[in-house]
DNA sequence: TGATAAACGAGACGGTACGTCCCGTCTTGGA
DNA sequence: TCCAAGACGGGACGTACCGTCTCGTTTATCA
């Protein structure tokens, strides 16, 4: 019962390493555009049937070779109060984020997502949905202490937090510095009409 | 003096128009990871160096084949409420940019801006900054008229309404039905705050 | 003392039957060219090891394959006169040697044979050898009968024999019809001189 | 009428000449085998395109690489009797073609012209046509002489003298000495059997 | 009658070369 | 002069096999 099925391959971890360091340097050399299989083949000092032997698509590669770098800071802060929470949270994920190379490796894995439906819910699974639970988390921590309006949309209200961030990341090429996690926190909670008291 | 620049070259319209319609054709067949310059003079029947003479990236060329498509539709509502205003501007928007195959084609160049800044700022120009400045415009009438509060950040106002947009389109693969917009600009007016009433 | 080397291994019956039986049916299908080491472990049901195991090269492999089916049928004939019995023999050979797929194999292991001595060698014990002997044994039995010079250089006469053969099933791609092989002999005892008499 | 249809292609002469002298150097090195494409693009300074786009095989650049140089030293003797005649023509061309690396290069071409029926004829036409037409007009002037048995079967008459050749050359891997070609002469022309008369 | 060592199937591994696609530049007539 | 046509040197693609190398898993003596 425990022998199962659980060594369906003698995978090598030498070349598995190796791959995904090659992948990494060169990445931060090249970008993600001046990619290619051939050169981390030949970086990792490895063949490229290896490579296509395990991941489906460069990208599937990239996005592993990220994903150990990039889960492992994210936390729940408690502040007490949600604006705190939100600020403090989207302060860390917007820094974190938009310090190169990250930014340029996200901007490909975003284009080929488009075609490439099973690599957009990879991409979802690494880099969106932690993040996003979390502040859902916050908000709803926010409704139960009576501090958010309990009838709002939730899916709306995630958006309006991480939309203007990737918004400024891949269009408009705008900095996400820390006021403006602020200030886009503040905005969202209090609304913009002029009936909304702000405080 | 008069004729100075204007006729530095002697363009050849056919060929101008060949490409640009070849462009779009294949795009539309292919997707814009798949378009090739190559394909694209064999499909017009033009010579290589004739696109290459008039455009410095195959992003260039898209855009300008895209351009010619898309600026004609914005114009500003006007129905006496911000609320209704951006609903119908933005419904409007929402729909037109979410139609296969301008999603595709709009993700490609995305990716290509990252590293082409020139490209970028194209791309700003032609898909950005027009509807960027009537939702702005329409704002403003809303302090004057006294429904918005006049001290918000009016940047991120507009990265408020139209980051959600951007960010369903090329990351979420959510749809953006008349629904979003509709609501997306209440809760954006409103805020999310328990304090704030709607209506 | 006596099982000192004999049952150096344990040689599985089957995979070597399997893999000869496979090496034939390839080479069937796709020539010998065509072959691989690779294709002819997955048609037998067998690692690759298995086969480099036990045979050297791909050339080695076929001419094992081939070897059981060639050598059986060849026998002396005794008609009474030179010119007929090997008017018999040579119509044999030809006959066999030519009917595909052999002629295309042949000449897959004539090509290896160049940079490959001992495959070579192999060759000429069980391609040639056997053949080459019994037409020199038929010519002795002609000298002592007095119906051959016994001047002639006996190298010479063989290779004027097979020669012409090879000549045709490899370069010439002419049929080796039985008209051919009676002509030959004929032409070949009788000279091209005009001082000869025929018949 | 004049400009009919020779300039239908723009080809580069030192791309063309870079290639032959490539691959003719490599072969001389590394054998037929040991020849790759890939390896005379880079060697040529050359892209591998302009190789595949001029030659469909290996076999056929080869060829061209080789009747450069090997068709140029055939002439017909004229000694006044057919005995020496076919000597001095078969003594050259044995010394020709069995100097290496050419023997090499010729069995990689035989055992590719197994598949390839053009590479069959290409071949045939530069290394046999016209030395076998050049054997017939010498036996031909020999039977006008009377020298020579008009009754006799010219085909069988050519291959019995090149059949030796190139069996000695692919397949028995015997030397192809001065001698040979005299004694292999002498025995085709005085036939075997014991009524001949030789001297 | 086990134990034990080999041969086995499977297939991953570092490589080489394949033949194709497209890049961006260069060259050659024809209009 | 600008155009279509397309050859050119080059880089990378994804595939096919090479021959070597582990992996467990039979299997067939011989201790």
């Amino acid at each position: 019962m425990k022998t199962q099925k659980q060594q369906a391959c003698r995978r090598s971890k030498r070349a598995h390493e190796a791959i995904l360091a090659a992948t990494l340097e060169l990445i931060e050399q090249r970008g993600y555009l001046g990619l290619s299989i051939e050169g981390i083949a030949a970086c990792a000092g490895v063949g490229k049937q290896t490579i296509y032997r395990w991941w489906p698509t460069k990208a599937a590669l990239v996005i592993e070779a990220y994903s150990q770098k990039s889960t492992d800071y994210l936390q729940s802060p408690d502040t007490g109060s949600v604006k705190n929470d939100l600020e403090v949270l989207l302060t860390a994920i917007f820094t974190r984020i938009s310090a190169p190379p990250s930014s340029h490796v996200i901007t490909g894995l975003v284009a080929e997502s488009q075609n490439n439906p099973e690599l957009a819910a990879q991409f979802h699974r690494v880099f969106l949905k932690g993040r996003r639970e979390l502040v859902i988390e916050l908000i709803e921590k926010g409704i139960t202490r009576g501090e958010v309006n309990p009838e709002i949309d939730m899916e709306i209200a995630a958006d309006s937090l991480f939309g203007p961030m990737w918004y400024r990341l891949l269009i408009r090429h705008t900095p996400l510095d820390q006021n403006f996690a602020k200030q886009l926190v503040r905005q969202t909670l209090a609304g913009m009409s002029a009936s909304s008291e702000e405080k």
